[in-house]
RNA sequence: GCCGGUGUAGCUCAGUGGUAGAGUGCUUCCUUGGUAAGGAAGAGGUCACGGGUUCAAGUCCCGUCAUUGGCUCCA
């Protein structure tokens, strides 16, 4: 016998050689029929693998993320099989789950293959489901495995097995098919009810781009047949939200291949709604000390030498500005922190002015691939809501969970309750990428994670991300396709100090070099924008959104009274607007509700003699009437619920 | 930058080799309305651009540009 325990801390014997099946059927039927892989001391195992020691056991269903991976992995498998029936001589590399589905790169090997040919792959792919082919692993020693690969001349098999260890290889048999492959499957095909290819795309070998590109299909699976109807029901609601879409139908932006890729252009609501960001940020920045400064959008040459960041990356930026001075070379400028470090250099510092907190909405311009701009989350000129920390080591925890709080005080005050955070540190293994001694590093490194701990994030703890200067901390929002983008970040930096050689005069009467911390809660102002524009839908928060009201009036009879509401309304600073087109009232109520505006105020005849308003939310919500000061108290107490002041 | 997709009226899109279309918006007129589309008429297109095949190209082929899904990159 063997002792199984489970996650609930009790636990059971079992025969020996008892499958996490067996388990399941145990504890009820339901589960066995729901059960799709399982876990075994914190391995993946499939759930007929015989168990032989004890152990913990966790048995996982569709609803666990390990359920859902062994069945998008299994289903790569089937999709493998069906192009290698389809596509015979094509080379099979890798074929892993993914958040949402699957994919398998392929090296086409002369096919072509298109979206034209998914449905084709798609039927293919449920015949072998239909079979209820069992998939089994066995072990292979490395030999036999290089063997079979070569025999195929998969030269990306054979070098995947050359990095493996002899006695650890696995293959995975089903039907006719046979992969090299870790394990995690289903029990048998027949699971897989539902299929949809989504994308091709190409994709360099082990994510290399020297290296040849393979054909790379995207995938998705499910259980039942109508879970992938929903699926592809959310990607149309999820299309709904694209900034890019609501940007358009909302007036926020436009761009003009005129005046050039990547460069956007704000229109007169999205650069309101922008001021009132930045204004919104910068109250909170001046109650937690921050100072504003302005700098120039180039800088000469010899800046960016000092910085480091020409050789780095002038080869592949926007190209220099010559003057008629021969020789004299300008750069447009790819982040704020040289100008501010030379203002910081402007005069002598004490420990005792520490620290100087210089903000400044800094816009910048990096020449970024054609390929990878996308809307106005990637762009090649943009604002950074940037500021720059100049403080002493001793002073680095304090500030640095100081900024902690001003971004949790960003996000919160705009709805981002689910964000990720994930702090970036040094690759252990290759201390020669990184600049700077390796106590600052242990210092920095160690309070950016103090400094999160305390502050109750969940960061995620990645070696060999941080910069080569510094550690960073990143608070990351995922788009409306559920695609992960980096808005707030907080960076640890001993590099600039040094080659700008900043200094202040300590308590000892000795020179110190300063820490310096970058920090950026919005990110950009371009692709806060974009993610908070698919977050609300375009239904932004009433201190934010571009008009909180609009007039309409029922007929032109009623004109002027409208006319009298609306300047009481912008008298109080109520940012209305007025629809007194010849119009049925019907039409302005739908077309303001599809311009998303909070309140619609409806006049016609019996207000203008009543000296009332008839106030209609945004969503069909009927208040009433009521006098024009009552709506005017109404939004102004919304108003401050809305928004909370920033307490240092 | 690389591998695919797409590009037709201001916008959303139909149009598989034979006279360039719809809805919506816009202009004008009628209608004077009551909480998600009142009616009529009109204007609006070098079918992204350049080349090619064909008696004939929006449609097929090649190139360029833009855009888009990924990959790579992201100071």
């Amino acid at each position: 016998m063997i002792s199984i325990s489970f996650p609930d801390g009790s636990s059971r014997s079992f025969a020996i050689g008892v499958t996490p099946f067996e388990v399941a059927q145990s504890i009820s039927e339901g589960l066995a029929r729901n059960i799709l892989s399982a876990g075994f001391n914190k391995q993946t195992i499939e759930i007929t693998t015989p168990l032989t020691q004890d152990g913990s056991l966790v048995l996982y269903t569709w609803n666990d993320p390990e359920g859902k991976k062994a069945f998008w992995h299994s289903s790569a498998h089937i999709l493998a099989q069906a192009l290698e029936s389809l596509y015979p001589g094509v080379k099979l590399t890798i074929g892993p789950a993914i958040d949402n589905g699957f994919y398998y790169d392929i090296d086409p090997n002369g096919h072509s293959i298109s979206d034209k040919d998914f449905p084709a792959i798609e039927n293919k792919m449920l015949e072998i489901a239909r079979g209820k082919h069992e998939f089994a692993m066995r072990s292979a020693s490395k030999n036999e495995a290089l063997a079979y690969y070569k025999n195929q001349s998969n030269e990306f098999k054979v070098e995947l097995i050359e990095n493996l260890e002899d006695g650890t290889i696995t293959f995975c048999d089903h039907d006719t098919f046979t992969d090299l492959c870790r394990g995690g499957h289903l029990p048998n095909t027949g699971f897989v009810k539902a299929v949809k290819l989504l994308s091709i795309a190409g994709a360099y070998w082990r994510g290399d781009e020297k290296n040849k590109q393979l054909t790379r299909i995207y995938g998705i699976s499910f259980p039942k047949q109508k879970d992938l109807t929903d699926y592809l029901t959310l990607l149309e609601e999820a299309k709904k939200r694209d900034h890019r879409r609501l940007g358009k139908e909302l007036e926020i932006f436009t761009f003009s291949a005129k005046v050039g890729l990547g460069l956007p252009l704000w229109l007169p609501k999205g650069a309101a709604l922008r001021e009132r960001l930045e204004n919104f940020l910068k109250k909170a920045q001046k109650k937690a000390g921050y100072e504003m400064v302005i700098t120039p959008h180039i800088g000469q040459k010899e800046l960016y030498v000092t910085s480091g960041h020409f050789a780095k990356y002038g080869a592949d930026s926007f190209q220099a500005i010559h003057t008629p001075n021969e020789g004299e070379i300008f750069l447009l400028k790819p982040m704020n922190c040289p100008h501010h470090c030379e203002i910081y250099n402007c005069k002598p510092w004490s420990y005792k002015d520490l620290p100087k907190r210089y903000a400044e909405f800094g816009t910048v311009y990096r020449y970024e691939q054609s390929g990878e701009l996308h809307g106005l989350t990637r762009v090649r000129g943009f604002t950074q809501d940037d500021a720059h920390i100049f403080c002493t080591p001793d002073q680095l925890d304090d500030e640095f969970k100081k900024v902690i709080d001003l971004v949790l005080y960003v996000f919160g005050s705009l709805g981002f309750e689910n964000f990720t955070t994930q702090i970036s540190l040094r690759d252990p293994e290759k201390p020669e990428k990184y600049i700077g001694s390796d106590e600052n590093w242990e210092k920095a490194e160690r309070a950016i994670i103090n400094a999160a701990k305390e502050k109750n994030l969940q960061a995620k703890i990645e070696y060999g991300e941080a910069a080569f200067y510094g550690p960073k901390l990143d608070f990351m929002v995922k788009d409306a396709l559920g695609r992960s983008w980096q808005l707030g970040t907080i960076q640890v930096d001993y590099n600039l100090p040094e080659r700008f050689e900043l200094t202040y005069k300590g308590a000892d009467n000795e020179m110190h070099r300063p820490v310096m911390i970058h920090r950026a809660p919005f990110g950009s102002m371009e692709r806060f924008v974009a993610i908070l524009l698919e977050h609300t839908g375009g239904n932004f928060p009433l201190w934010l959104t571009p008009h909180q009201v609009i007039i309409l009036n029922v007929s032109e009879k009623c004109e002027n009274y409208a006319e009298n509401v609306f300047s009481l309304l912008e008298n109080h600073e109520i940012r209305a607007l007025k629809d007194s087109r010849n119009e049925t009232i019907g039409k302005k109520i739908r077309e303001a509700e599809m311009q998303k505006y909070p309140f619609m105020v409806i006049v016609g005849e019996q207000e203008a003699e009543n000296g009332t308003i008839s106030v209609r939310r945004h969503g069909g919500e009927s208040l009433g009437n009521m006098k024009v000061e009552k709506f005017i108290e109404l939004i102004q107490n919304e108003l401050r619920k809305d928004i909370k002041e920033f307490n240092v």
